[in-house]
DNA sequence: TTGAAAGCGATACCAT
DNA sequence: ATGGTATCGCTTTCAA
């Protein structure tokens, strides 16, 4: 840790010259002449000089950094969700600071200290209290992601109900299911709980008669496969499972492939989100495509405009379109779209 | 973001008291009167005053930040990973700072300015070059975890070597299965570098011949069902399929079973780090725990101290046991061990 | 107990 | 083109 004491001031002295024309150089502001750029430019190298981000930081007024909050890291959904944050802030120069909600008592206070660390924040919806987002927003701009803010925070987020709709309504209609269960806990996000009332709309809107309730799990792999053992083991067994996520029909799919059940003749399965490998698996899933990584980098986008221009700060719902993509674990052919099952 | 030009100053000059008196109140130092103590407590929670925490930073001469460097984000792995460290981090009142190298071709670059925003450095074996990590560590403590570091830096990593020579010998010589192939790219990273390399030695230190080379793909998922379809398909089908991770071994699991094959009578498989779902799956997954949360928050641990107590500073490398856990996909018997595959 | 003032590291304005 | 210096927000001596 030898050159962590150095200083605008230090390399100055060592140069022969001022701590202006040291900034100047490192910053590559304003005029230097060639000999000077020189002498400080050897200087800094010679000691690996890095200017502090602090000092910068405050002088500049900004911190250079966004926050993202989220409830815990599960499944590619959060994997993809953080790459396309980061992704879009590092390049303007922005650091991303993480906080996890999950497993913590205190994470309104730990988002509002965060609010002192960091030029704007983005948290997805359900995590913390409408309040503590209300104060959030008084500091930092703030954007929702996966939800709708309260007052006029602004929000990005997926499709939900429309191509959930579609979904229930294809596997009423075309599949002709009329025994269908969700698996997924709308009380534990703002997304799942927008699949679920579209998934009882469709229900109504045909006719049928939805399930009283949903099995309500969380969104892990593990837990698919835990709803599955519930579910597929009993006699009246459902004609379709309706996933809140892929993860948890993955789940599912392993839990029914694993006890002989075949999919879908015995029964049919569909997930939300269309993860990578929902595409590979045997029968490939029928899902719903939503653009994880680009409703990330959506929120960061919109974090930069409101802090580098406050005046083109939207306030607005940004609603991103989403897809159903049909294969064959509900029972459709092989070949029926073009982001289907592969060869 | 009405509140957010609240200084010191201001909120001295409401209070009617000195910058010094509201700095002791806000943090508790030194001694106050109680009637000082009301009226400035008065004042910030009016206004809703929270100090800023650069000028915190800068007058304490500390970031109050970590940092944590890893290449891309993909599977149960990372997740466990970040939320160690976020977890053993943000109670010792330090945020914590990501930086994903992949996909970023200055990751380097990236990664010393990051130096300069935090306290210290975690960093995940393989992600950077050699060059910028002794670079880094000239400026910040840095641990590097799962991997080893170059000079005096320090790592923390799980057993790979131990575990692994353990699981080929038992499916060498228990299951006497001769016909192995292993599935990982051993140049991704240190850890399967470190796996495959005790894949070999097991089977010349029981005289079979080992492959000529591993199938190598990354760690998710979706490349297990791919290289399942390759392994699986031919007519000389391997016997057993030792996995670099878990979710290879999902993969390759997800895609036996759906090409109508049965694990393990058909092909033995296993997998590495015991991810949740290992357990779960049918027939439940033999692998080898790892302990990934403890890893990062001891990492996390490791640059705290370093940071609060240079000269308690270590330098060595410490090595977490892992611990080989027989389920039924290697062909062992459901109850074998505690941790298995459950009733 | 309280306040005035000196930094922390870097930037940028204002003279020169 | 270059240098001196005020400034950012906060903490922490040092005096009173």
């Amino acid at each position: 840790m030898g050159n962590s004491r150095l200083t605008v001031r230090e390399i100055a002295r060592l140069a022969g010259v001022s701590v202006a024309t040291v900034s100047r150089v490192s910053n590559g502001t304003g005029q230097v002449s060639e000999e000077m750029r020189r002498r400080v430019l050897e200087a800094i190298e010679k000691h690996g000089y890095r200017p502090d981000h602090l000092g910068r930081a405050l002088a500049a007024g900004r911190h250079g950094a966004l926050g993202l909050v989220f409830p815990g890291l599960s499944g590619p959904y959060f994997t993809e969700l953080i790459q396309g944050f980061e992704s879009e802030a590092v390049p303007s120069r922005a650091s991303v600071h993480i906080l996890c909600t999950h497993l913590r008592s205190d994470s309104d206070q730990q988002v509002l200290e965060m609010g002192r660390r960091v030029d704007g924040v983005a948290v997805i919806g359900g995590t913390i209290s409408e309040l503590a987002l209300l104060r959030l927003a008084e500091m930092v701009p703030v954007v929702v992601v996966a939800g709708t803010g309260p007052g006029a925070v602004p929000s990005v987020r997926a499709d939900n109900a429309g191509s959930m709709a579609m979904l229930t309504r294809h596997l009423l209609v075309e599949h002709e299911l009329t025994d269908l269960v969700f698996v997924g806990n709308p009380e534990g996000s703002p997304d799942v709980s927008e699949r679920w009332a579209a998934f009882l709309a469709a229900h109504r809107s045909v006719g049928v008669t939805p399930p009283a309730a949903p099995i309500a799990v969380s969104m892990q792999q593990a837990d698919g496969v835990l709803a599955a053992e519930q579910l597929l083991r009993g006699d009246p067994r459902p004609a379709g499972v309706v996933c809140a996520n892929d993860e948890i029909a993955l789940g599912v799919l392993v839990g029914a492939l694993g006890r002989g059940l075949r999919v879908p003749q015995d029964v049919v399965i569909t997930g939300f989100d269309d993860a990578p490998v929902a595409a590979l698996v045997n029968p490939a899933l029928t899902t719903v495509r939503q653009p994880v990584r680009e409703l990330a980098a959506e929120a960061a986008r919109l974090i930069l405009t409101a802090v580098s221009e406050p005046e083109r700060a939207s306030s607005g719902d940004v609603v991103l379109p989403t897809e159903l993509v049909l294969r064959r674990s509900c029972g459709c052919p092989a070949n029926l779209t073009a982001g289907g099952s592969g060869s």
